[in-house]
DNA sequence: GAGATTCGGAACAGTCTGTCTCATAAATTC
DNA sequence: GAATTTATGAGACAGACTGTTCCGAATCTC
């Protein structure tokens, strides 16, 4: 149960730093080549578009290069979408309030981001049928909402939540409208609308003599994960 | 831009008793029989196994015969979608947290019935693609906020709720949750689960001395729709 | 019962899948 | 720099799916 997302692009190796032969520089080239155009193909026509066959036609690799590598088109998509999504965190920074609206704003890129807006309703759609998505599900959804319990918890400690908060319960109503709005009703999710959210979370589970504070300015640029 | 979410089964008629001659009863079985293979095929295996052979092969019926009536799968996928999610609406009680609650709780029968389940997923990923599936989304989301719209802005008329809420936020930290809970944590949605979040809905929404009202059972039979 | 309609089967060319083989080109090793 | 190893891209292949057309047979309507 690796915590990476990244099953490996497909035959990477476990040592970071291996002794001798780096990889194969040609390989490294034809799979750039291929990821990229999986990526459009999959940005332009969804996951079913993502083929062996269009992918050689888009990247210029050769049909059987591709089988070689992913012998099947769930382990491109899968690699493609791992690619993008496996960047960077957001920071922390100790201050409820803050870090929940930072995370929701990673989350708000993202569901901005052609590549994995698209690959998130891929995983969401074929994680029932296809064990290689399932499983990128799985991964996704564990290290995205990872830091906000993080952050839920440590505030539960410090006491600026209640004790008995269920911390499932509040990643859900958290990143779930967001979601909601994006995937389905398919309207835009503004950074006012993640302060929104995070105000109305508050309102609703902070003790007593609340956070509310009503307009900060809370720019945020880092893409965390899907939550 | 019609209201329904049923472009017609089919053939459906739009008049109830229409006078002289009904539909042929033959094509009406084929059909019956097509869209039952198609049902199981999507949930077995997602919309892109609804194919005209695999159906075919599946119901007995003629594969000249589907492309007959459904020129392209999309339709058949739609029609199959349609035809469930058609159904009943919850009633209205003019009582905020019940006719929330209830609400909730038809999203959370949907969100756990095997076809509904597996064709939200299908439009969700398939509608920023195919124009069949782009209408069905907006018909579901349509169809399916409606009833909380409703509900809410009544609540907001009576002073239950905040003048300037905004509706279309609400929905979404009512659906949200749920939608979110059971598409992407994969984890079931259960009574408690929908009473909590328009518990906590309410604690931030509601304006003083609120209707929170810990305990009380409130069990729910209808399907409302996709909110 | 007679005419109209719908049915299912078969045949078709065209496309995609997944697997092989093979000569070529590029990289690594000594 | 030469020899060896390794990855590449092209082509051939059987099998499956698509979308269309044609046809005789079964069924329904009037």
């Amino acid at each position: 149960m690796s915590a990476s997302p990244v099953p490996e692009p497909t035959g990477a190796l476990d040592a970071p730093d291996a002794p001798g032969r780096g990889p194969d520089p040609r390989a490294e080239r034809s799979r750039a080549a291929a990821l990229a155009a999986a990526r459009d193909l999959l940005v332009e026509q969804g996951w079913s578009a993502v083929t062996h066959v269009a992918v050689a036609a888009r990247s210029g690799v050769g049909r059987s290069t591709l089988y070689r590598h992913w012998p099947d088109a769930s382990g491109l998509v899968r690699d493609v979408i791992a690619q993008r999504i496996s960047t960077a965190r957001v920071p922390l920074t100790g201050v409820l309030r803050e870090d929940l609206v930072h995370q929701l704003d990673g989350l708000r890129h993202l569901l901005h981001d052609p590549v994995s807006d698209r690959g998130l309703r891929a995983v969401i759609e074929r994680a029932g049928v296809d064990p290689v998505f399932a499983r990128l599900k799985e991964d996704l959804y564990r290290h995205g909402s990872q830091d906000f319990r993080t952050i839920l918890e440590a505030a539960r400690t410090r006491g600026e939540l209640a004790p008995d908060l269920d911390v499932d319960l509040a990643v859900d109503q958290l990143a779930g409208p967001l979601m909601y709005r994006r995937l389905l009703a398919g309207r835009p999710v503004t950074e006012e609308y993640a302060r929104r959210v995070v105000d109305d979370f508050l309102a609703a589970h902070a003790p007593r003599g609340t956070v509310r504070d009503g307009g900060r300015d809370t720019p945020a640029d880092e893409h965390p994960l899907v939550p």
